[in-house]
DNA sequence: AGGAAAGATGACGTGAACGTAAACGTAACG
DNA sequence: CGTTACGTTTACGTTCACGTCATCTTTCCT
């Protein structure tokens, strides 16, 4: 896959791909002198765009991708990422609950603004 | 309440509650010159930090904030809080189901993790 | 062969969200 | 009355995550 397809694909410029490559995030091999995306990019690329929507910094998320790959580690590596998916898992959970209680919240402002327009239009129907 | 209670009360230094104020998502009033944090003031700074957490810029949860004292306002405005409030609820709860994907996902990859620490010890126990 | 299109590198620019230092006010303490 | 502690404004500095040129190859088309 070149660049521009991989851009199109998950809706990104060149820019950030060849920034994500500097930062160590993605690895595309080389045609040349072209950059050439493989599943694998693909797959990598999939979890930093979510790890950035839930608030992790590139530096975070590049560790995170490790966890993903742990396939040809040795012991002591493998229990590192062991330990950091665990503290992530962590926090991934506790995000989760604190959005699930910013959500009720939210639908509770949403069910008095609710009732305050109900009111209004009466009001305006009765004048 | 002082800027350094809040400081110590939140964990944020003196410098981001002035700079929220500049940025208008906090408007302490003022007893001379000196800042006063009052009830509300807390109530918003809960709401920005658990915004950030959730990867809203600054500029996002200012508007969010409005949504959150809807009281007093015309029936145009009320219509305009709450329609953004839709908004950005179906944003949460969008995040609320990938974040949960992603922790399953995490989990998955863990068991994995897992399995082969095992099989390591086994082979580490056997040889 | 000539020229546009796509990709590469390198360097500088930018907006968001603060950090940090300088210079000043003031209120309490010894 | 000095100084220590906390607070203020103003202003410049910094980090992150890219955007935006400028310049240079490589490739593909006619």
């Amino acid at each position: 896959m070149t660049i521009r397809e991989m851009c199109e694909a998950f809706d990104v410029t060149p820019r950030t791909l060849r920034f994500y490559e500097a930062k160590e995030l993605l690895h595309p091999r080389r045609e040349g002198q072209r950059r050439l995306f493989g599943k694998r990019d693909r797959a990598r690329l999939k979890l930093i765009l979510r790890g950035k929507r839930f608030g992790f910094s590139l530096e975070e998320i590049r560790q995170l991708l490790d966890l993903y790959h742990m396939d040809d580690s040795q012991e002591t590596q493998l229990r590192k990422s062991y330990a950091l998916a665990e503290t992530h898992l962590a926090e991934m959970e506790a995000q989760r609950d604190e959005l699930n209680e910013a959500i009720a919240e939210l639908k509770d402002q949403m069910a008095w603004g609710a009732r305050r327009l109900a009111e209004l239009r009466r009001n305006s129907a009765a004048g």
